[in-house]
DNA sequence: AAAATAAAAGACAAAATTATCTTTTATTTA
DNA sequence: TAAATAAAAGATAATTTTGTCTTTTATTTT
């Protein structure tokens, strides 16, 4: 469905944002152990959504990555798009570029519905809408 | 969504059903031209869609790939399991192994809902389903 | 100012996916 | 039976994705 690449970088924009409730910042380190993923992968990632405003970081002692108000509210779709495109949510189920709603493949009409629900899910959940749930241990992130 | 092997295989099956429905086999030439697809990389995937028996091939001239009756009843998720497996089906939206409806991640219920949709447009469509669009070409395979 | 911390950046490598080319085997037609 | 046809099989190669390692830069604390 996600690349591995955007799986992980949804589950580290998660993971912040909860520490980010809980008023800390998070390295590499911590992240990477948590979510369970490569420790250099995740960086390379998180400097890209870094470069893009999705989520913040700090050097230095007592640095990492943290969001702020406004950066809680972009939507899982934001993470996504950042990462894989919109390929997701615009491309023809059968990888077809000509594919529209004019000149359609066997499947898109009933694709476009599930397309359309995936991209309403994503879009409607913000980054914090997550963390009360990983606070309370209701959902999880790793492994 | 599908890899593109699992994209070219499903175009693959519903040029062959339709050539079926109009009485004739099809080579790899005329599937690959037919669906936009690498000659030999199409070859391959059929060659194991025809071991699973989800086609039918004859050697020699005039022979060429093609569907009896029985696999003209195959559904697209048929097809799709025989190439990338279940795992759009079941699989945990952010990768997650440990994850199940006891010991969810964060996506898991609302993703729950969708990946069924998936399944089902794609359990109830045979691929016999298709021809008519194509046929008629209200629908399209190539490009 | 020095030491410690932590992200940024860049080079490199492994693995998986996608694609190409050549040879072999089976079948049919002439 | 010979020639032509077409899939099967196997080897190899390119590309993309995923993962690792090392060095550099920025920041903070002592």
């Amino acid at each position: 469905m996600f690349s591995k690449t955007c799986e992980y970088a949804v589950r580290a924009v998660l993971f912040i944002a909860q520490k980010t409730r809980e008023g800390r910042k998070t390295g590499i380190k911590e992240i990477s152990h948590s979510i369970g993923s490569p420790e250099h992968f995740i960086a390379k990632i998180l400097q890209e959504l870094s470069r893009k405003g999705l989520v913040f970081s700090a050097k230095g002692p007592n640095g990492g990555f943290y969001h702020d108000e406004k950066s809680l509210q972009y939507s899982l779709a934001d993470i996504v798009r950042a990462v894989d495109g919109g390929k997701i949510f615009t491309g023809c189920a059968l990888g077809l570029k000509a594919c529209s709603e004019i000149h359609p493949c066997p499947l898109h009409d009933e694709f476009k519905k599930v397309r359309n629900d995936i991209q309403l899910l994503l879009e409607r959940s913000t980054i914090g809408t997550f963390t009360e749930g990983l606070e309370q241990s209701l959902t999880f992130l790793n492994r």
